[in-house]
DNA sequence: TCAGTTAATAGACTAAAGTCTCTCAAGCAA
DNA sequence: TTGCTTGAGAGACTTTAGTCTATTAACTGA
């Protein structure tokens, strides 16, 4: 954040870009438990302490490696197009859930790792997860404001329930596929009211 | 599971309720992390060995203790009495959320530990997590019987997303309390259509 | 009583995370 | 060129998880 101010011998970003591409490579072979910081170093031809100078855990250190290759998982659905609400959404959890399987291993990982490290629960809260809700309750609301959705219905609860859906579906090893995005957003926008 | 078949020396009882008392005050001490194997058998004035020998991990021990203290977290509710199944689930939820908040921090590790291990996944999955989502299911479902819930809508997906949003709620440090139970609760069972 | 069996204790050992220190390298400014 | 500053490399050290082994304790059945 704080630019450099002096001299001072500068740091070799190749470090930092090789170090990302063995863990990611690493992990990805062998999984993130098997995988030692010691021997991420080793095969980025680095010293444990390089590591140690840029990230504090192994898991920012992936964490950020593989946010980088993926391109920061998802972009922001497009909300100006001609697609309801119930369709971006449907397409929006679809897509995130591809790219949540390709390194699910590692992120069930990670979202471990937070659960034991104040600082890097914060950091991952804040850079990953937070973002990630926003998008969803920016598009509930836009529904409402289209009158696809119920005024009477609270977006960010339901983004809550959106996450947590897949985050337990995640953590408890069950199926992220395009089967669980449709009954997703079924359950959001069909609401039949109860009988009398 | 298998009997005693015959002789060699008996397993000692009390070692292990002294080790899951000793787990337990430890780890609300000083945190989950804080806490190491040995200092637990120190503590339990047992040997190191003999705590190995009846749980694989930390996390196997602490949860068992933990289990066993609070009478397996939350009972079955009551789906025979005059309440609505909505308010059934209100107050389940609420008497859930009072228990998760008393071992809090310790349940978030357990659900880390369950990332890093998949025999002790299976056995939390089996004997902690599956339970208490079926319960909500058959509530549910019983909701459908009862007229108080639309056919049309999918108690299991619903049950997926009611304990995922206290999951991440609990995984992302917010708030387990009475407001959202209501909300949870709300959202579930006040469904006006959407307007056209 | 004694042989067989299983549990408990004590301690050695490995692998890894994390911290620390020392030395050298690479840039800056006077 | 000479200090000054910061990064990099190498390795020592501590703590812990987990495994293993040898010895002793407690119980059973013949």
């Amino acid at each position: 954040m704080t630019e450099k101010v002096s001299g001072g011998r500068p740091t070799d970003e190749r470090a930092s870009a090789a170090l990302k591409a063995a863990a990611l490579q690493l992990v990805r072979e062998n999984g993130y438990e098997k995988v030692s910081i010691a021997a991420i170093a080793k095969e980025a031809g680095v010293a444990r302490q390089t590591l140690y100078n840029r990230w504090n855990t192994k898991a920012d250190l992936v964490l950020e490696a593989v946010f980088e290759e993926t391109g920061n998982y998802a972009a922001q659905p497009a909300l100006e197009d001609g697609k309801s609400c119930r369709v971006v959404l449907e397409e929006f959890l679809i897509n995130v859930f591809e790219h949540l399987n390709k390194d699910r291993d590692t992120l069930c990982s990670i979202i471990a790792a937070a659960q034991k490290d104040v600082t890097f629960n914060a950091s991952f809260h804040k850079s990953f997860v937070l973002p990630r809700e926003k998008m969803i309750t920016a598009l509930l609301h836009r529904a409402q404001d289209r009158g696809e959705l119920s005024r009477d219905r609270n977006p960010e609860m339901i983004s809550t329930m959106i996450h947590g859906a897949f985050w337990y579906r995640l953590l408890n090893r069950g199926a992220l596929d395009a089967r669980l995005a449709t009954d997703i957003t079924t359950e959001v926008f069909e609401r039949p009211p109860a009988k009398p």
